[in-house]
DNA sequence: TATGAATGAGGGTTCATTCAT
DNA sequence: CATGAATGAACCCTCATTCAT
């Protein structure tokens, strides 16, 4: 019977919205599971059904989390107009930084390992998936080739991660503000480099 | 007196030798200051004299063993003939990738914090300095001026590190070899975008 | 029906087997009934329905496993020659400790209770009743009569036992090999002065 | 300065004494860490600068009440007039046996661990040496001689302990009160089997 | 300044037991 | 009868921090 499937499931998903929100609140360090499972309204023990400990549940989050920013974001962008491949991939980052700056607190819970949602092995689910199929989608369009699109990617989610942490976050080397600019400049220089002649 | 002083140098240095050496070989999370004081021979309540608490120790020692790699690759670098700037930090960014693969361990511990060593506000010491004197050397010795030297330095240094980071200890999402030459594009492309005309 | 009956006592062999397994490879305390039942392929709420807690089956396993080494050393006896009824005891004496000191796990985990198997009152089952009767064929051959043979018995089981812990588990006040004379030494003389005159 | 070393003394002391108390009264297996330090009035973590675990002062406790146990006997054997040495032995053996029906508890809790206070490895301390000075004593004011003091009075320790464990306590395979007689008759044997002719 | 024994809150984790299926 | 997910009390133990010396 499903039934039991479903409780089950929504256990899990109990978990993983109740960590992120202690996560993001007041930092993993101060938060014990005795807080996740509380605020789950299920048993302490019932945690190790599902996680092995804390840092289980928060590599599973920060891939889901990186996840739904990406997914968001090219879901916006598909939204948009067709437009010139680099002026695509800008768009993309900058709803990426608008939605850090947004909610910094997500920021700070992911720190600088946003990539991880689509390049680490160990996350070998759905999430991953979506926004590899979006990523793909968006190079469909731009009728371009590249000499390879995962490193392609991965830099420029490692730079647009990395400024975002540094300046929003640590507001160091300058605000984001400041650089915004240079980042869109870099990103544009990185792409050409990966176009296949 | 000066043996006072001396003696207090002695006891700080001494634990940051025992932290860095706990840190890299077991882990933060599971060095304790127990463990440190013990290594170090020294009292545990005297480190709390020398430090706030494990984090500020950590902290300090991400800026000194980062700005040591890069202060060590800047060093060879002044060792070798003249070379173009591109060419130079390219030189620059080997020495660093090779650094970290002979010690693993260390990456590991600075993660992707090797920028801080340089430009977080907290760091208010002299390994920074030394670090911006070398790049002002090797920028100089160059003779190009650019639009902006502290920020293509920092995306520079995010991009090589979080590379290392990612490629040497994560194996995603490809090796430090298959990296490597991509990386090298990246940075030069990255580069010329920053000389101001 | 029949195949119920043996279904369940199927389960209960599996839960006996799999408890001593364990319980002389990683020792009584650690090993969990989650393991227990785990081994045995059983559900965890079916082993309450066989045992009251770990202390039961481990007390029925104490039982179940002296009796089988008392018995296999009677029986051996029986397929000997006749001989004196204080040779035939020593020769009793050497099967144990020969069957202990091939099993040190099985001693370890029995330690100092082989003799609950024949005397203890909550003991009733059949195991018990099999080695009075394989004793009682001894005591019969022998042509002899004793004071008080149950007294007799559990004596000597209780010197044999005792040394068998002490000098082969922890290795004193001798070793096994030393004490084995002084053991045989002791027990005729007990034997000598249990026969009624 | 010997206040401190008075006052960890002291906190071992306690901590001992309070482990006893709660052992025999509620059993090992029911008595926590927790119970003992409450009982102490002493810190939880403090336990854990003295002993590694509860089966460390539970093996220190058996030791050291098993010593106080012979101790006692053998003190009062010396408040007596001369004797012969048989009439020595069974004299310590009488004393043993009252004092153990006296504290069953106590009894319940030494087990049949009678002899770790005198022959463990483990256990070096001066409960040991000064038990066994008082056999030397003894053996010394009989002027007799034997093959194997140290195995001999092993031999009467196991027996005396375990038909009082198991007749007291399990009241099996007879009452202490029947059992004594049959004990003393076998305790003399031994002893004659262990003088050196 | 330096010490290290003492603290005790609270961390993670276990596991016997229950009970709806 | 059998199941095994869920429970949650209770466990051990750690360890940052204090403070009398």
């Amino acid at each position: 019977m499903g039934k039991k499937e479903d409780n089950k499931k929504k256990k899990r998903e109990a978990l993983l919205t109740s960590a992120y929100l202690l996560f993001t609140e007041k930092g993993i360090q101060r938060t014990t599971i005795s807080d996740i499972v509380k605020h789950a309204s299920i048993a302490k023990g019932t945690f190790y059904l599902y996680f092995k400990d804390k840092y289980e549940i928060r590599d599973k989050l920060i891939a889901i989390r990186g996840a739904r920013i990406i997914e968001k974001s090219c879901l916006a962008l598909l939204d948009e107009e067709e437009m010139s491949f680099e002026d695509a991939i800008i768009f993309l980052a900058d709803r990426v930084i608008d939605l850090f700056e947004q909610n910094k607190a997500s920021l700070s819970f992911i720190s600088k390992n946003l990539s991880v949602a689509l390049f680490n092995r160990s996350n070998t689910e759905e999430e991953k998936n979506r926004c590899v199929e979006l990523f793909n989608k968006i190079i469909e369009r731009s009728g371009k080739t590249f000499r390879d699109e995962n490193i392609m990617f991965y830099m420029v989610i490692e730079l647009v991660n990395s400024t975002c942490y540094d300046c929003i976050i640590n507001k160091a080397p300058v605000s984001m503000e400041m650089m915004r600019p240079e980042l869109y400049k870099a990103i544009k220089s990185l792409l050409v480099q990966f176009e296949s002649e």
